[in-house]
DNA sequence: AAGGGCCACAACCGCCAATGG
DNA sequence: GCCATTGGCGGTTGTGGCCCT
């Protein structure tokens, strides 16, 4: 069985908003709210649209508070801290950023970030077209603990701890509390893998994404917190996401239960292992979620000298 | 000046999960 | 429990502007 159209799409228009249509939109939310019900909402606000189409137009773009503009070092640093983490979850790193969506970061990742990052590790080749590892994987030994001077900790005994795509959890706890207060004197240009040499991922971090006051990603808020979402057109008084912080290690714990099964994929091992070790990659896993990433122009040698091949 | 290629961004598409009847 | 509807998300595409030749 098919399923039904979101909209009649013979009679819906397409493509680039006018200002018309943004100012009709903009005045019947604020004025009425979404009612909950997008679908129902471009007729009632006298628009030619989907309904789906009003929601991404709202939420990405005519939504009050949202940031236009460069992203801040800052900012790549959470974004390629996070993408090294979680990968693609852009809803999950938009929520870290304040006024950003996930559209957003999504397209500055395709098009710019992802390149700043090659283009470190594109620097000085071993040999042409060959990119050596940066050192934060050559210190992932497997050997090495959470605990040692390796800034990023690393298990080859957590071979399912973390799945590449497997959706996250909001209470994915990606201890990035160095993150922000980080060398900000880094250069313009530097790759995941020198986020993650730089910033620490542990398990002492609460991301505050689906399930705390944020609104996640292209400003779409976590279903379960429905009762915010009228009221709530920004992020509030987060500052970078720090905001998150507060929350405590205890969160990880009274979260996990409920959101483990509220993001798809997550099965009872998988939330075993989440809670005997958050966040601790094998190397292996590493390598897979960048190889088998959006940003597949990383390819890994399978080799143990831990030397990152990257073709281009 | 023209046009071809590239880039950035907005918007769309399709799938999945949640929800309610 | 089943099914239809809706919302949310990530990947992909379309398009306009800029740059280079």
């Amino acid at each position: 069985m098919g399923r039904a159209p979101c909209c009649d799409k013979a009679n819906v228009k397409k493509g680039p908003w006018s200002p018309e249509e943004d100012e009709k939109l903009r005045e019947y939310i604020e004025k009425h709210g979404t009612g909950g019900n997008w679908i129902a909402l471009p007729q009632k606000a006298g628009l030619k649209r989907c309904g789906k189409s009003c929601r991404l137009r709202w939420l990405n773009y005519l939504r009050p508070n949202l940031k236009h503009g460069e992203f801040s070092e800052d900012e790549d640093r959470i974004i390629c801290t996070l993408f090294a983490s979680i990968g693609s979850r852009w809803s999950i790193i938009a929520s870290q950023l304040p006024g950003r969506t996930d559209n957003d970061i999504k397209n500055y990742w395709n098009t710019k970030l992802k390149k700043k990052m090659m283009g470190v590790n594109n620097s000085a080749p071993k040999k042409p077209h060959q990119v050596t590892l940066s050192p934060m994987l050559q210190n992932s030994a497997p050997s090495s603990s959470s605990s040692s001077s390796s800034p990023i900790s690393f298990k080859n005994n957590h071979n399912s701890c973390y799945q590449p795509h497997v959706p996250m959890t909001t209470s994915e706890s990606i201890s990035y509390s160095t993150l922000l207060s980080g060398n900000s004197s880094s250069t313009s240009a530097y790759s995941t893998f020198e986020c993650l040499q730089n910033y620490q991922v542990n398990s002492a971090f609460i991301l505050g994404g689906e399930t705390s006051c944020s609104s996640s990603s292209d400003g779409s808020y976590n279903n379960k917190i429905s009762h915010v979402k009228e009221a709530e057109f920004g992020h509030g008084d987060q500052i970078g996401g720090l905001s998150y912080l507060s929350s405590g290690v205890e969160d990880t714990q009274k979260l996990m239960p409920s959101n483990a099964g509220r993001v798809s994929g997550w099965t009872g091992e998988q939330s075993r292992l989440w809670e005997e070790s958050p966040l601790d990659y094998g190397l292996e896993e590493i390598k897979q979620l960048i190889s088998t990433s959006s940003c597949n122009n990383f390819m890994f040698d399978d080799s143990k000298t831990a030397e990152m091949v990257m073709y281009y």
